[in-house]
DNA sequence: CGTTTGTTGACATACGCCTATCAGGAATTG
DNA sequence: CAATTCCTGATAGGCGTATGTCAACAAACG
């Protein structure tokens, strides 16, 4: 038994419990609880005591249905084909569909988050009729504020993927993407082993934070722990296969001794088809991000070396309890919202 | 807006929207969600019809309030020192007290595993005061036939970390052991690179299922993919550091050029401490299980190469999730419920 | 035709909490 | 001391469902 009732009768406290073992009334310990009116001094002493002694727990699903409160959330989400952000659409309406039935209401909207100017006018219209808005940040002063100005109408902002330090954001529920650059590039070193030479880097876009993190990550730990290794200049595919094939054919073509390559943003499909073309498939170590319908069998083929992963699915739920957790004013279990770094070799995949 | 309305009516549908629309008592609509009584086939479809026409969902916080039933559920752990089982009860007490304002309760029982008489006894004497019952179990026909005995009187059984396959549980809560093999392997190949010599291998038991897999999955992918490999026959530690540590003294000693060394199971201070005092620390790749207190600084001071971990916290939270689903006969979300395989290196720890 | 059986409706109570209202007492003010 | 403000108690009604009781009615039975 973990959990002896403390206090007299079977089961758990009730609030007349309390009012009880307060010498008061219900309404008052209701006061208390929920800050209805003034109750003197003296009185909430007796009832925090109370509290105390019962080891009283309001019960959540009677105050919800009680409450009768129709949650309302928001995911703001990069529009375009990127297939990690259309994945993590997928998990928002998949939890959306499952949640309708705990009074969640959960919309999604697409935006170009690359344009810091359009992402921040679509969080200034969004109102006030969200309880919670997560949103996939670009770092730009404007797209702050923004947050800001949510957060100061009461509207809990969480930053999904992407942070946006320094913002009135209540939680930021991603992966810590310097420690995924770090990542990177250990499995980089370690599966290069001895070996010399050239080691590739392209990034999204250089404004979004979570690359710029990454690349920081990984260089630092590239120069130190690696120096038998040179990491080329960073080049910008801005997560489009397109260009980041072009980008990556540039590369190899460039510099016949790169024997690695490490894409910090999407587009994993240029660079397969530009590693598939050069020939050097099986001679480059290639480390990507996400796990997605395109990168999963290029893991298990062995084109991809290594996927460093983030489960949006967690993302998504996490998110959404992080913002219950916020309007109903209780605490956050933080190592269940934690978003680990996960690697994926062909062997561990789901 | 994802999810319309499809009933007149604001927000979500009840029980007596579903009546009125069927044309049909409260009671009625009761008697086929819930089965209490007789129904004539003719009215049942009027009501499955309303149902499914008005999408309604019974409101679980309503439910669970109006049955005011308290969930019962017991955990049955190994006892001793192993530090992965030990942080399993800690997760299982933290799950516990955290989980009573939901109503439910978590007693935790310490037994000795390794013996399948003892286990399937105190699986035996339980009784039927538990909803659901998770075990680390040993896979031997006595503990299969003791589950057995639990489902059968209607107690949902779910196995941890460690499956009996064949038995009647209703769910394994833990990750795919044999991956988890294939995933050390691959580890200690790509780390190993052209390196040619002889790579360890230490388990626990070979009477438990959890490490058999791993092994198997070792040495078939280190087998098939990394030929210039050669892996050493398995030798049992029983989970105990200082027999872990007698074995590795002995493995280093007899073999010169071992290169590798795999942990199957518990114990791994006694392999650090046989790596240190054999000065071979550096040279050998170690790749351990479990992320704990011992595991993880020598994973970051390098000692340990790699960290193969399953994530407790998320298991113990996963068998909760199932045995609730099971106890209120819904489905439970597959997705949510997978244990991936985590790779920890000293870049991703959480 | 009376009786049994099967099916349904109407209602009441409960779960634990929220919200609101009203009255009465205590403490404070003028 | 009267008038006001502050604090508290009592109570009612509701959230959506579960559960049980009782009466009403129909169909099927002997």
């Amino acid at each position: 038994m973990l959990q002896p009732d403390s206090h007299g009768g079977m089961g758990r406290a009730t609030i007349e419990d309390v009012a009880r073992q307060a010498g008061v009334s219900v309404a008052t310990v209701d006061r208390v609880l929920n800050g209805r009116a003034a109750v003197r001094p003296q009185t909430l002493q007796l009832v925090e005591g109370a509290i105390r002694r019962l080891n009283y727990q309001p019960d959540r699903l009677a105050a919800r249905l009680a409450r009768g409160k129709e949650y309302r959330f928001c995911f703001v989400l990069p529009e375009g084909n990127n297939s990690f952000m259309i994945g993590l659409g997928d998990e928002v309406r998949d939890a959306a569909s499952r949640m309708t039935q705990d009074k969640v209401n959960i919309d999604l909207r697409l935006t170009d988050v690359f344009d810091a100017e359009v992402l921040a006018r679509t969080l200034d219209q969004i109102g006030d009729i969200y309880d919670g808005v997560a949103v996939v940040a670009l770092d730009h002063p404007r797209v702050k504020e923004a947050i800001n100005g949510l957060s100061e109408r009461g509207v809990t902002v969480v930053t999904l993927v992407s942070d946006v330090p320094g913002s009135k954001r209540a939680h930021y529920v991603g992966i810590d993407n310097s420690g995924a650059g770090r990542t990177a590039a250990t499995l980089m070193g370690r599966y290069l082993g001895d070996r010399r030479g050239k080691v590739g880097l392209i990034a999204g876009s250089l404004s979004l934070r979570d690359h710029i993190e990454r690349q920081f990550g990984f260089e630092q730990v590239m120069m130190h722990e690696h120096p038998q290794l040179t990491v080329l200049p960073v080049r910008e595919g801005r997560d489009d296969w397109q260009m980041v094939r072009a980008v990556a054919v540039q590369l190899l073509a460039e510099h016949p001794n790169m024997i690695g390559l490490y894409n910090v943003g999407a587009g994993t499909r240029g660079i397969l088809e530009a590693l598939e073309k050069s020939g050097r498939k099986k001679d480059v170590v290639y480390i990507a991000h996400e796990l997605t319908e395109q990168s999963r069998p290029a893991l298990v083929d062995g084109a991809i070396d290594a996927i460093i992963n983030q489960d949006a699915g967690h993302e998504v739920r996490s998110a959404i309890r992080v913002f219950m957790a916020k309007t109903d004013k209780t605490p956050i279990f933080e190592a269940m919202e934690h978003i680990g770094i996960d690697i994926f070799v062909r062997d561990n995949l789901p």
